[in-house]
DNA sequence: CGCCATCTACCTGCCAGATGGTAGTTTGGT
DNA sequence: ACCAAACTACCATCTGGCAGGTAGATGGCG
C-alpha cells in the first residue's frame, strides 16, 4: 500500500473534482472515500493546491494515453476522429459527471496558478491531437487545423455542459450528430 | 430605496455568480458588495436557495429582452443569427466572466431543484430564438430547425468556456469564426 | 390633531457545522 | 533503529441561517 494510497487519493480527488468541481472538493468527504484520514492527505500532498495540480495534470496525461489508444488502434483517421467524442462521452456515462478540464476552465478564477497552468495543458493537448488527426485525414489543410481543432473541441465541451445540465446523455449523442450534419465534425 | 435594495442584491449576486458560480456566492461577500450586512439579504430571499433561483430566472428574462433587441433590431433574420454570440461575449468582456447558465451547468449536482429549474429555462429560451430565427433565415427547415438550435447554444457556451480558460476574448472570436466557417454558424 | 399599531428594512449577536491546515504522536515494516 | 505513513487533537476562519431588536415610515381612528 505504499505508492497506492496516493494513488487511491488521486483517482478519488479525480472523481470528486469531476463531479463537484475544485471548490467541491473537500479533504474530508476525500478522506472517507479513501478509508484514511483527512490529515493523513496533507502527508501526500501538502496543500489542496498541490492537490488539484497533480489531479489535473495525471488527468491531462491520461487523455494522451486514451487519444494515442484512439489513432493507434483505427489505421485511418477519419475513423479516429470520429471517436473523439467518446473521451467526453465516458465523463457523462460515469455518474453524469464533467470532465475535468470544462470544470475547472469554468472555476478560472478562483484557480491557483499551477491548477490553471495543468487545466491549459488538458486544452492544449486535446486540440494538438485533433489538430494533427484533421491534417492526417484531409478534413481541413495545414493552415487552418488548428482553428478547426479549437472550434471542435470547444464544441464537444460544450455539448457535455449542456447534457450535464440535462442530466441526459442523449443530449450529449444528439448534439455531437448535430456538429456532423452542419459540418463542424466531419461525416 | 424600497425595492432598489433587493434590486442591488439581485444585481451583485448575478455579478459574483458569474464570476464564482452558486457554491462560490456568499451571503457576507454580497453583502459587502450592496453595502448592508448579511443577515438583511435574508429579509430579501429567505434562503440561498430562493436568491440562487430569482438571480438566474431574473438572467433569462433579461437574455430573452436581450434577444428580443437583437432580432427586432435587424429586419432580415440572417443578421440577428450573425450578432447572437454576442450574447455570450459580453460576460467575457465584463471581467472575463461566464454566463451564468453555463456556470450553473457545471455546478449541475450541488444545485437546488430550484435553481437547476431555473437554468434549464435558460436554454430553452436560447433555443427557442435560435430555432424561430433559424428558420425564418431559411438555414435550415422547420423538422431540423430544434437539433441545429441546440447545437449553436452549446457550441457558443462551450467557446465562452475554452476562452474563459484562457482569459482571452480573441480566442472567443476565433472560435465562433471557425464554426463560421466549419458551416456550424451561417456565413 | 394626537396617538398608537403595524410594517418595512435593516441591524447586532449568535450558532452549529464545515473548511484547509498544523503539531505532535503512534504504528508497522525492514 | 529507522522511517514512511498513518493517526489524534486541535485551530482560525468561514459558511448559511436564526432570534431578536430598532429607527423610521405609514395609516387608521377617536
Amino acid at each position: 500500500m505504499a505508492a497506492s494510497a496516493k494513488e487511491a487519493i488521486l483517482a478519488a480527488a479525480r472523481q470528486a473534482v469531476m463531479a463537484h468541481g475544485y471548490g467541491g472538493l473537500t479533504f474530508r468527504d476525500l478522506a472517507q472515500a479513501v478509508g484514511i484520514k483527512a490529515a493523513s492527505i496533507h502527508y501526500h500532498f501538502p496543500s489542496k493546491a498541490d492537490l488539484g495540480a497533480a489531479v489535473a495534470r495525471r488527468y491531462w496525461e491520461d487523455i494522451v494515453v486514451a487519444l494515442e489508444a484512439i489513432s493507434g488502434a483505427a489505421p485511418d483517421p477519419a475513423g479516429a476522429l470520429r471517436r473523439y467524442p467518446e473521451i467526453f462521452r465516458r465523463s457523462l456515462e460515469s455518474g453524469n459527471r464533467m470532465c475535468l478540464g470544462s470544470f475547472m476552465a469554468s472555476e478560472h478564477d478562483g484557480l491557483p496558478d499551477a491548477v490553471r497552468a495543468e487545466v491549459q495543458a488538458f486544452a492544449d493537448v486535446n486540440v494538438a491531437w485533433l489538430s494533427r488527426l484533421l491534417v492526417a485525414a484531409s478534413v481541413v489543410g495545414a493552415g487552418e487545423s488548428e482553428a478547426r481543432a479549437w472550434a471542435i473541441y470547444a464544441a464537444v465541451a460544450g455539448a457535455q455542459l449542456v447534457a450535464r445540465g440535462r442530466s441526459d446523455i442523449g443530449v450529449f449523442d444528439a448534439l455531437i450528430e448535430g456538429y456532423r450534419t452542419a459540418g463542424l465534425l466531419p461525416g
